[in-house]
DNA sequence: CAGAGTTAATCGGTCTTAAAAGC
DNA sequence: CGCTTTTAAGACCGATTAACTCT
């Protein structure tokens, strides 16, 4: 029963469902229809009659919907509802007062009672068996709606969820388990035999240095682990590396001692600066100055650290609760923006023409705008209409605009102002500094470089770590994605007053800016961010945090691999008991198992409330009446805006009965506006999913997929050719990922152009093969009775008229190129103080245009072209064969840039793909990891390049 | 629900690559 | 003519920060 197939994505076994005709429950359940796997999702299967995600990316752009990213093109044609089928109106709906009154207890709450009784009204109307009798049905949602609102899960619900899940579990899930178990502990063993054995080398390394160095020593870090080790008794093996390695170093009193000296050094803490490993600094470097002190200081000491640092948290894993990150941190705090730089006096924006100067801060603030003057932003009007408030607003506040009289001028009208002073200021700003040449922006760089250099990097339980975003973020105009209310407000300058710093207590604080204060110093372990403040736009909370390199970034990240892994073992009975579910009695149930279906097959997010000030974007929780339209037999139109205003739209069909439930939690009076899942939010689903594993959410259903996908492409990729076939290979893979998780990029502007360049350049080529064959019939013109198809110009330039205007095109490039190259080389001699060419040469050399346009003369009433001298038929074949081969390339090429224009393959690869896969596929497949991992992911997935191998699985 | 993390597209710059120019 | 060097388009990269999930 366990076998793989059991396994697949519902990706791919709802598709093998549903395909065959009259597919009952039962036979859908039990999934072993083996059936064509992802090719059932696969456009190119299933797209071109159902119209599956390839007619998404064809529609895009013809749809009049902008593609992808901001809205701006369709608003700047001033139709923001040009959305009809995209549901992008405001959900009024929600607002919507429906009439029927419920019961009074509810009233107060809008939209819960409207659900209510749409769900009542739907249930009626259905005549929805009702096993339970309806009171009964009544009742956990009376519950229900209560609890809602205290935010606890009524007794009934619970329980309701639970038992039938709990039967199940035990039988469905049996079979699989030993398989699985087994080879996890086969991975487990694994894993550990090479921790242990790193660990006996760590032990030896350490003790030949602790010789050397003939004293005490102890990484915090790894005390800290073996701490945390200890507490909560894990792996043997593991708990037994920590203790080792703590051995040497805990009798050290390392901690305490630590704490003691936190506890003592409220001053200068700089000894416990670089705690750990760094004791060759702390003993021979007395590291004096604090503020500017430890990571300069550090610097001289970093060729034996780098060495030395490394720490390899995956070897070495010490199981901790999770809920500590941390028990020393080091850092440099946050780089500020630099201060606002008034533009020259001759710079101003206009005003109804007239120049006018303004306070600075209202300067500033035009200047945000003015330099968005070419920007799609800039034509978007919500953007510019929220800008000029709060630009209105921070003038009146700083004093106003003057005349060049000095009087007062009145801001009043967008329309009125003329930025372009100030855009053009820019640009030459900006010209200038490409004017520098590379020399000078070096420079400019290292002088960046220098000021960075300290907020680099940290220090973690004594480890160097590197710190993410250490930029607080500058001012400027708020860009939101798609049609975001707030677009084009103003992002307030940050002040230290606003940052919280948190850092460990035995660490120097950083010191504010001169004249400055932080909003707090805290020292909380229990978070990974070293700064934090308050975003004034939305309110949102910006964090400084460690880069993805760091061991606690990418320790989360393996955890959430393992997660997806996990969710194998579990996969079977989710899928059964929700397939069971759809038919529940219950709304609630059966709402959830419809969702839970839509997230499992077609990776939906799960679709968070969101407020009314925030661009309207659902996930599958959120989904609304006019997001699905369904179409007989069982077909299920999906459009919508999903997570930064990207358009998910696809066809395809899903089981019957998930397209009748779907159906039902449509019917009236629900409409436009109304949410088709009344019942359930992405609270409830979440806790229903933790019923089945530890830490499930309906995200981990994404990875998982994602992952699985992958593993199941990779799988048929055949092991053989050049490394770049292969790494076609799994471009190809990754594309079915990054299209199963709708990961889409903007058309670049200049897509079109290019592709058009492209195929003239094709056709072209082409011509060029049809001269050459031209030659081969001047040579020997019986060819042309043997094999008449064979000198016919190709199909796509069988064009006459084509063909004179290639010829002029191309004369008129060689004319370009003969007197670009004339006008170069008598520069040339310019400089070096020679005479130059005459117009008289120019023209001599002009001469060969006569002979081509003569050669193409002939050619065209003749078919005939002179060959060049010495040239063979055998020759000229091989140029044919030649060209045949750039145009084949060409046109590949050409293929797959179309194929990819809408398609972003760096998000999966990136967030969702398990990066152990692509190791493993590297590995196996003798290509290069520094193919398909550039430096930053290398560095970011270093623990899976180092820990998979060629066999392991996802 | 605020808070903390993860996921996402995009932007601006750099590096690659393939064709043209030079030898 | 065939090889190497130069050049420019455009692919690719990393940084950025918005937008999401989930507790």
């Amino acid at each position: 029963m366990s076998s793989s197939e059991d396994d697949r994505p519902l990706a791919a076994m709802h598709g093998a469902r549903t395909n065959g005709t009259s597919s009952t429950v039962s036979a859908d359940t039990n999934g072993t229809t083996p059936g064509p796997t992802f090719a059932n999702k696969n456009p190119k299967s299933v797209g071109h009659e159902t119209g599956g995600r390839f007619d998404k990316m064809a529609n895009k752009s013809t749809n009049g919907v902008r593609p992808v990213g901001t809205a701006v093109v369709p608003l700047v044609n001033g139709s923001v509802g040009d959305s009809g089928g995209l549901g992008r109106g405001k959900r009024k709906g929600r607002q919507a007062p429906i009439k029927e009154s419920g019961s009074s207890s509810e009233d107060s709450d809008a939209p819960l009672n409207k659900r209510r009784r749409t769900s009542n009204a739907i249930r009626k109307e259905n005549g929805l068996k009702q096993e339970e009798s309806s009171s009964d049905d009544d009742v956990p949602l009376a519950k229900k709606t209560a609890a809602k609102r205290r935010n606890a899960p009524s007794p009934t619900l619970v329980k309701r969820e639970k038992k039938p899940s709990a039967p199940l579990r035990r039988d469905s899930s049996d079979s699989d388990i030993p398989l699985a178990a087994a080879k996890l502990a086969k991975e487990k063993q694994r894993i550990e035999q090479k921790a242990a054995k790193t660990a006996k080398e760590i032990r030896a390394e350490e003790n030949k240095a602790a010789t050397a160095a003939g004293a005490k020593r102890k990484p915090a870090g790894n005390a800290n682990t073996s701490e945390l080790a200890k507490k909560t008794g894990k792996a043997p093996l593991k708990k037994a590396n920590g203790i080792k390695k703590e051995e040497s170093s805990d009798d050290d009193v390392p901690l305490a001692k630590k704490r003691k000296g936190v506890v003592q050094k409220p001053t200068e803490s700089t000894k416990k600066v670089a705690p750990g490993k760094k004791i060759k600094e702390v003993d021979t470097k007395p590291i004096a100055g604090k503020g500017k002190g430890k990571a300069k200081e550090e610097t001289p000491g970093e060729a034996d650290d780098e060495e030395e640092e490394e720490y390899k948290w995956w070897e070495n894993q010490a199981e901790t609760d999770g809920t500590q990150k941390w028990t020393t941190l080091v850092h440099n705090g946050v780089l500020f923006p630099p201060a606002y730089e008034p533009l020259p006096k001759h710079v101003k924006m206009k005003y109804a023409g007239v120049e006018v100067t303004l306070p600075v801060e209202a300067e500033e603030v035009a200047g945000f705008f003015g330099a968005m003057l070419d920007t799609q932003h800039a034509l978007n009007p919500t953007f510019a209409e929220n800008f000029f408030k709060d630009f209105q607003t921070i003038l009146k506040q700083s004093g106003g605009a003057k005349g060049p009289d000095g009087k007062s001028v009145n801001i009043l009208a967008f329309q009125k102002c003329d930025f372009k002073p100030m855009y053009d200021y820019f640009e030459e700003k900006k010209a200038e500094k490409k004017a520098l040449g590379t020399a000078g922006r070096k420079a400019l760089k290292a002088e960046k470089d220098k000021a960075e250099e300290k907020y680099l990097y940290c220090y973690l339980d004594g480890r160097k770590e590197k710190v993410g975003n250490f930029r607080v973020e500058p001012p400027g105009l708020f860009r939101g994605r798609g049609e975001h209310p707030k677009t084009g407000m103003v992002k307030a300058r940050v002040q230290p007053e606003q940052v919280t710093i948190n850092i460990g207590k035995e660490a120097t604080v950083p010191a504010p800016p001169p004249g400055h204060n932080w909003a707090d110093v805290i020292h909380d372990n229990t978070v990974t961010w070293l700064a934090t403040w308050k975003e004034n736009i939305n309110g949102n909370i910006k964090y400084v945090m460690l880069a993805a390199t760091s061991s606690l970034k990418g320790m989360s990240d393996f955890k959430k691999f393992e997660k997806a892994r996990e969710l194998k073992n579990h996969i079977d009975r989710i899928r059964e008991d929700y397939t069971r579910d759809l038919k529940s009695e219950l709304m609630a149930d059966r709402q959830r198992a419809t969702a839970m279906y839509l997230i499992d097959k077609l990776a939906l997010r799960a679709g968070n409330e969101k407020s009314d000030d925030e661009a309207d974007t659902v996930g599958c929780c959120s989904l609304r009446y006019e997001h699905i339209t369904l179409e007989l037999p069982n077909i299920v139109v999906f459009d919508f805006l999903g997570k930064d205003s990207i358009r998910f739209y696809q066809k395809t069909p899903v089981i019957h009965q998930v397209f009748k439930n779907l159906k039902i939690f449509k019917k009236a009076p629900k409409t436009k506006g109304d949410m088709i899942f009344d019942r359930l939010d992405t609270t409830q689903l979440n806790k229903h999913l933790q019923n089945y594993m530890q830490g499930l959410s309906a995200k981990v259903f994404r990875t998982y997929n994602a992952s699985w996908t992958m593993q199941e492409q990779l799988d048929e990729i055949p092991n053989e050719g050049a490394v770049h076939e292969k790494y076609a290979a799994y471009n190809l893979a990754n594309k079915k990922v990054a299209i199963l998780c709708n990961h889409q990029r903007t058309v670049s502007t200049t897509h079109e152009i290019m592709m058009q360049k492209q195929e003239e350049k094709i056709k072209g080529l082409r011509y060029q093969k049809l001269r050459l064959k031209r030659m081969i019939l001047s040579l020997e013109p019986a060819r042309k009775k043997k094999n008449p198809t064979f000198f016919r110009p190709d199909p796509e330039i069988d064009d006459e008229e084509w063909i004179r205007d290639h010829q002029v095109f191309l004369i008129e490039q060689e004319k370009d190129r003969i007197t670009k190259k004339f006008e170069k080389e008598n520069e040339k001699l310019r400089e070096s103080g020679e005479k130059g060419l005459k117009d008289k040469d120019l023209k001599e050399r002009l001469q060969i245009i006569k002979e081509m346009e003569a050669e193409f003369k002939t050619e065209n009433k003749t078919g005939k072209i002179d060959p060049k001298r010495g040239a063979t038929i055998e020759k000229l074949e091989a140029q044919v064969q030649k060209m045949e081969e750039r145009i084949k390339k060409q046109e590949t090429e050409a293929q797959v840039r179309e194929d990819n224009k809408t398609v972003a393959l760096g998000t999966s690869k990136i967030n969702y793909i398990d990066p152990r896969l692509t190791v493993m596929f590297c590995k196996k497949y003798d290509v290069p990891i520094e193919k398909i991992f550039a430096k930053t992911l290398r560095d970011k997935f270093k623990w899976a390049i180092e820990s998979a191998d060629e066999d392991w699985k996802f």
